[in-house]
DNA sequence: TAGGCCATCTGGTCCT
DNA sequence: AGGACCAGATGGCCTA
C-alpha cells in the first residue's frame, strides 16, 4: 500500500552470535516501536484529515455566501462550484459596466461620497471587501479586466444586458442615447 | 450506463 | 514540528 509502511515492515536480520533471548527481546521492542510509530502516524493523518475537511467546509461556506448574492433564475437553482465562480466573474463585470455607463450618463451629485455599501450576505459582510483593492478580477487568462468580459471558452458568457435580464427588463437598444 | 459533481482521503510542498 | 494549501485518487450519488 504505502511506501513508508512497506519500508518499515521489511525485517533486517540480526547479526549472528547474538543470544536467542536477547534477539527475541529486541524484536519485541522493535515491534512495539513500530506499532507506536504507526499509531502516531495514524493519529497525525487523522488530524490532518480533520483539518482538511474543515478547510473544505470553510471553502464551501464561502462559496455558498457567494452563491447567495448571485441572482439566479429560477431562484432555487443551485449553481455548481465552477458555475458560481464563472458567474460571479461575469456578474462583477456586468455590474462594473453598468456603473461605468451610469457614470457616463449622469454627473455625480455634489455630495457624492462613493458607492453605497454592498449587499450584506451575512455577519462578515465587510470581510469580503476587506482587501480594499478595486483591482479587476483576473480569473481568466484571457480577460484583462472589466473592459474585457470573459470569453465563452474560459469563463462562460453573460451578455452585457445581463443586469437588465436579471430584473426582467428587455435588453437596451444598441447605441441608445443616455437620455 | 456513462458522465458530471461532490466529499473525503492522502502524500507532497511550502510556510511560520 | 506542525499547520495550511494543493492536486491526484477514489467512491458515492444523481441525471440524461
Amino acid at each position: 500500500m504505502m511506501p513508508a509502511e512497506a519500508a518499515s515492515s521489511g525485517g533486517v536480520s540480526e547479526p549472528p552470535g547474538v543470544p536467542r533471548e536477547r534477539r527475541r527481546r529486541r524484536g519485541r521492542a522493535r515491534a512495539r516501536t513500530e506499532a507506536l510509530l504507526h499509531t502516531l502516524k495514524r493519529s497525525r493523518r487523522m488530524k490532518a484529515n480533520d483539518r482538511e475537511r474543515n478547510r473544505m467546509h470553510h471553502l464551501n461556506s464561502a462559496l455558498d455566501a457567494l452563491r447567495s448574492v448571485l441572482p439566479t433564475f429560477p431562484d432555487d437553482t443551485k449553481l455548481t462550484k465552477i458555475e458560481t465562480l464563472r458567474f460571479a466573474y461575469n456578474y462583477i463585470w456586468a455590474l462594473s459596466e453598468t456603473l461605468r455607463l451610469a457614470e457616463q450618463c449622469l454627473p455625480p451629485p455634489p455630495a457624492f461620497r462613493g458607492p453605497p455599501a454592498p449587499p450584506s450576505p451575512g455577519s462578515d459582510a465587510g470581510s469580503w471587501l476587506s482587501s480594499g483593492s478595486p483591482a479587476a478580477p483576473s480569473l481568466c487568462a484571457s480577460a484583462s479586466g472589466p473592459s474585457s468580459p470573459a470569453t465563452s471558452e474560459d469563463c462562460g458568457y453573460v451578455p452585457s444586458d445581463a443586469l437588465r435580464a436579471f430584473r426582467g427588463l428587455p435588453p437596451a437598444a444598441p447605441g441608445a442615447p443616455c437620455r
